[in-house]
Formats: C-alpha cells, structure tokens, sequence
RNA sequence: GGCCCGUUCGUCUAUCGGUUAGGACGUCAGGUUUUCAACCUGAAAAGAGGGGUUCGACUCCCCUACGGGCUACCA
C-alpha cells in the first residue's frame, strides 16, 4: 500500500508572502493535492523577535488569495519547544548529543585563528568527548555529535544525488544554552512528527539537508524525500529582494491579476511540461511531478504573467469573472458597484474579457458602462480636444446635460455628424469617447456599441475577430 | 577562504547522444479591422569559454569564467 503523501509549506512570518514563498507553497500544494495527499502549513515563528502576528496573518491572506487550502490547523513551532527540547535530551541520553561549554567568546577566537591561519572554521568543541567530571558550572548548549568522516548522500529530487563530505559538517547547536531549541532541530522533529513524506523548499537549504539528516539519523527516523527548488530572480538575475521589487502576494493582488493567473504563472515558472503554456488548475494538479523541475533560478518576467492572466480571464465564466472582478475592487479599496453597473457588466462582460489582461484593464475597458450617469464633459481635458472632438461635443452638450439622453437621441445625434463630416461612424467612436469621458486615447467602438446597446453589432465584430 | 548547486533565443522553457535546436512571452514587419484591442502571417533571436569521451555532442567527463547558496547559540 502506497504510503499518503504529506507536504508541507514552512514559511517565518516576518514579512508578507513572497512570490519566492508562494511559488514554494504551490509546489506542495500541487504535488500532494494532486496526489490526494496532504498539505500542511507550519509557521516557523522560534524567533520571537523577528516573527510578528501581522506577518503571519499576511501569509494567511496571501495563500487564500491564491487558493492554496491546506489540511488541519496552522501548526505554530515555537508551540513544539518542549517537544524539540525533548528530543535535544533523548539525543543527549542515547549519547549522540553532548553538552558544550564553550563560550561565545572562546569559539570566536578559534574562528579568528582559523580564519587568519587559514584553516576550516568549523568549531571542534573540546567537551565532545570531554569526561562530565570536568564539566563547568557555567551555562551549556547541547550539540550533535557529528560523524566525522564518511560522506553524506542526499538523494534529491531536483538536484540529483549530492555529496557531501562529513568533515565540512560540524556539530552543530541543538539547543541554545537558554535551553531554547534551534531552527535546524525545530524542522526535522516538526516534520517528522507532522508526518512529512516530502520537502519540497528553496535550494537555499540543500546544504542544510545534510546537516538535518545528522538528527533523523540519530533518532532513527526515516528521511523524508528531499526536492530543493531553485529560488526565483529578480529581472536582473539576482536573488530577489526588496530592493529591486520583490513584492508579496498581496501586491499582485491589487495590482488586478487573477489567482487562476498567478497559479499558472508561478508554476511554469522553474516547472515544465513539455511545451504546455496556459492550463487549468486540473492540469496541474494531474501534471505536476518533481521530474519537471528545473535546476537554475528563473526571473519574474511580468509580461508573461500579464499575458498569461488575460489568458485565464478570457477562460473564465462571465458571472465567476465578475464575482471576481467585484471582489478584487473591493480588496483594492474602490466603491462596490452599483446594480446599474453589475447590470451594464453582464451585457458587456463577453466582449469584454477577451481584451483585458487584469482587472484594471477589465475596468478601464468598461469606463462607459461603470462611469456614472449623467456622462458631463470634463471642461479642463476638453480644451487639449482636436476639432473634431470638440465639435461633437458642442453638438452633445444639450443632449447630456440634462442628463437623459437616450441611445436613440445620441446615435441619431451621431450620425448626423459622421454624414455631415463625411466620417464613418466608427471613425467617431474615439473622438466621441475623448469628449464624453475627457480622455483623448484608447477609445473603444466596443465602448460606444454597448452604450448604444447595439449588442448585435458588438456580436458580430466579436465573432469576426475570432474566425 | 572551504563546501555545494547552477549556466539553451532579451525572458520562461523543450530536447533526456543523431532535430533545419522546437514552443511561449516580449520585440520588429506586414495583413485584416468601424479607432484601440483582439485576430492572422512573417522575421530577428540561443546551447558561457576551453579541453576531452564518441562515428556523432546542447545532452556524458574535466578545467575556467560567471551567477547563486551554505558555512551562526537566524530561520
């Protein structure tokens, strides 16, 4: 019987959720969803001074934005302290552990020697074999007893097999000498009590794996299966940090793309099947495998994502897309719509989503139907008017100001015109929309069609584009 | 410094010894179009460098360069 796969998302609040971190968790998700596993989120919150509710509550909120649901309570690891000081104890008693009384001071001057002589800085503590007669009376740190020769093999999804020879290995602190546990101890007994088959992280930690396996080798516990991912660049190839835009999940959010987007995005991003570009989550969920990740960091390109988002708010259902669209308005703080607007939205929302690549393109493309009535002429914008813009406008004026103009008034108003300046009348779709709304670009015949209510003709240029 | 990992078009990538090195985003040029957009067609664009192994290397090995990571009583 196939065991259950467990994966887990281990992040440390002490900032938003990164795309690096999100990325990471989707992975997991992926994999054990898709296996009908679990997936399990564990905040890694033993520094107390650098950990803060709010981050973890940022990282709650990102993984909801993007759909990343995970199994059981959010597991807190500083709630596991006794347990992870339990085990420091167990280690000490089965002595594969010893008591360290070396102070900060002294390993510091070894350094400093080593470092100038040239030679490893790993400490060799002197109290590994040290007799417990001649133990100080001083504050101690428990440490593992690393094997001092040999080599350690982590076998890795990713990576491949790696070697690690055991003397770059050092014993290592296990619990700090206030009796606090350290991160390195903290994971393996979280993990291993949690359940975790797999651990699938940032390649930040392939060297910590070996130091890690030192403790489920002691404890004769069996070593989850290791896939460490490349960490994402920034455009210029760098680590991402917050100097050159790394953003949270959040900020995506506002900035209008589509969960469904991000998902796709963040998953081709270092993960590949074949030459498959835009799926379904079900796809994913059923292609996923760690045989397709790649081994070099991957930079956030923004374009692919926009393109990638316009993708999927194409794919999406009109009235899902537009639960979406009225949430994301109000995440990103502006005014819930209207019934009038909801309404406008249904009719257009068809032709619409084809062109729009996040929310606020999807808005900006519906400026005439969410704009509010009466539509009056911006006095300040209507003096950078061209001429013929100007004189449609003094032609509507009457028609507007008093605020209830009819379709038929305004298309026969139009039309008129266009005869008399020997003009289309999709020709005056643009200058007509400069004039109304006192925006001199991106004018739309689609915009003018629906505000007609001429959803027929919309039709059939939507049809044409398509064939 | 020591150790570990990586390197295919500008970007994300396919290729798992034999291909005119494929796709996607972006870019550029045309086309269609009732303005944009969308759509269609086309173009430019890559195996870091040097050695091997092999009948044959992007694929395997070594060296160099560059990038990244780890080397804490941080996580």
């Amino acid at each position: 019987m196939p065991e259950q796969v467990v994966t887990r998302f281990a992040p440390s609040p002490t900032g938003f959720l990164h795309i690096g971190g999100a990325r990471t968790a989707l992975f997991n998700w992926l994999y054990a969803r898709g296996r009908g596993g679990k997936f399990l989120l564990r905040i890694e919150d033993t520094d107390r001074a650098r950990s803060t509710p709010e981050a973890t509550a940022a990282i709650l909120q990102g993984l909801d934005w993007l759909g990343l649901d995970y199994d059981g309570d959010v597991v807190s690891q500083f709630d596991g302290v006794t347990r992870h000081a339990e085990v420091a104890h167990e280690l000490l008693a089965k002595g594969r552990a010893y008591k360290c009384f070396a102070t900060q001071q002294e390993i510091e001057t070894f350094r400093e020697e080593a470092r100038t002589a040239g030679q490893s800085t790993l400490f060799r503590s002197p109290w590994r074999d040290a007799d417990p007669s001649s133990y100080r009376d001083t504050p101690f740190v428990i440490r593992i007893k690393a094997p001092q020769d040999g080599t350690t093999i982590i076998n890795d999804e990713v990576q491949g097999e790696v070697t690690i020879r055991n003397d770059q290995l050092d014993d290592m602190v296990l619990l700090r000498s206030d009796g606090t546990p350290v991160y390195m101890l903290a994971v393996v007994v979280d993990d291993h009590d949690m359940g975790v088959t797999h651990v699938i992280r940032g390649d930040d930690h392939l060297n910590n794996a070996a130091r890690q396996m030192m403790i489920y080798d002691a404890m004769e516990w069996p070593v989850p299966v290791w896939a460490h991912i490349p960490l994402i660049h920034g455009p210029d190839g760098k680590k991402l940090s917050k100097r050159h835009g790394a953003l949270g999940a959040q900020e995506y959010q506002v900035m209008g793309y589509p969960a469904a987007g991000m998902r796709n995005y963040l998953a081709r991003l270092g993960w590949s099947h074949g030459n498959d570009e835009f799926f379904t989550d079900a796809q994913a969920l059923e292609w996923f495998d760690l045989q397709g990740i790649g081994k070099s960091p991957a930079r956030f390109d923004t374009k692919k994502l926009e393109n990638l988002s316009g993708q999927h708010i194409a794919a999406t259902d009109d009235a899902a897309l537009q639960q979406e669209l009225w949430n994301f308005v109000r995440v990103s703080g502006h005014l819930s719509p209207t019934d009038d607007q909801k309404a406008g939205m249904d009719r257009a929302m068809y032709c619409l989503k084809d062109r729009a690549r996040t929310f606020p393109e999807l808005i900006d493309k519906a400026h005439f139907i969410l704009t509010s009535r009466p539509i009056l002429p911006d006095d300040k914008a209507a003096k950078h008017l061209d001429t013929v813009s100007r004189s449609i406008l003094s032609e509507l004026t009457p028609h507007l100001q008093n605020g209830s103009w009819s379709r038929d008034e305004l298309e026969e108003v139009m039309s008129r015109f266009a005869e008399s300046k020997s003009m289309t009348f999709g020709k005056l779709a643009g200058p007509l929309r400069a004039a109304l709304a006192g925006r001199a670009a991106t004018p739309s015949v689609y915009d003018m069609m629906l505000v007609l209510g001429r959803t027929e003709t919309l039709a059939r240029l939507n049809d044409a584009s398509h064939s």
